[in-house]
DNA sequence: GTACTTGCAAATACTTTGCAGGTAT
DNA sequence: ATACCTGCAAAGTATTTGCAAGTAC
């Protein structure tokens, strides 16, 4: 799971990430996936948000500190990452001020895409 | 159920609003309040966005354009809402640069709340 | 042998849908 | 009468779990 998830570089679901180990030598089950992207997620190692309803999808965190953030379209489903620093300096602030001891963040602009909007 | 949302000044999901219509007179029924939150959702009444692992929460929109966002506890899964401008104005700075028509977002911060922390 | 991991299939939970009956125009 | 809205129960989908078999030490 870990070696496949690293051949992406930006969020998949479980049940794409099943579909590519289950044609594998040894074959993956998804209880598995899901429970190896569980425990991904557990150690931080891996960050887990609902990309389109009702379906988690799954990032490998990059252990440098850099991530980035989706726009997705909300007629196609196309997924574009993006950075922002000034934005992550805003959610750290933001972060400070509140009651809780922040740890992640999750971030995802919705719309339209250039293609579907024509 | 328009009615039953006014009444929450944050999000709730849907069974929380299923549960607190069914004891009323008439009572309604779980596909309505699905149903409903849909529509209001598509008419941009109503913000949609995953506050649990698999779990729907709905939030009305306020028309006045002021909006907050969530930071919420993973171990006990307490919603503390927050306001911030600059984060607002980080976000829209984004969606600016991004190759997308971006008609909301989603923001969440998750960590320890000070009660489950001590 | 003991402890842990695996995949299958069954179970679970949230959400959606088919449908029969009711309401409004 | 026609078109729409309702609730129930059944279906659907993503995810989780029980369990028997397999693997490592």
């Amino acid at each position: 799971v870990v070696r496949a998830l690293a051949g992406h570089d930006c969020a998949v679901t479980a049940l794409e990430l099943d579909e590519e180990l289950r044609r594998r030598k040894p074959a993956v089950g998804r209880a598995s996936v899901y429970r190896a992207l569980e425990q991904l997620e557990q150690l931080g190692l891996v960050q887990r948000f609902e990309a389109t309803r009702g379906i988690a999808s799954y990032e490998r965190v990059n252990p440098s500190g850099h991530h980035h953030h989706h726009a997705i379209c909300r007629r196609c489903g196309r997924m574009e990452p993006f950075e922002d620093p000034a934005l992550e300096r805003a959610i750290d602030g933001a972060a400070g001020r509140v009651e809780f001891e922040i740890s992640e963040h999750d971030v995802v602009l919705r719309g339209v895409c250039e293609r579907c909007a024509s």
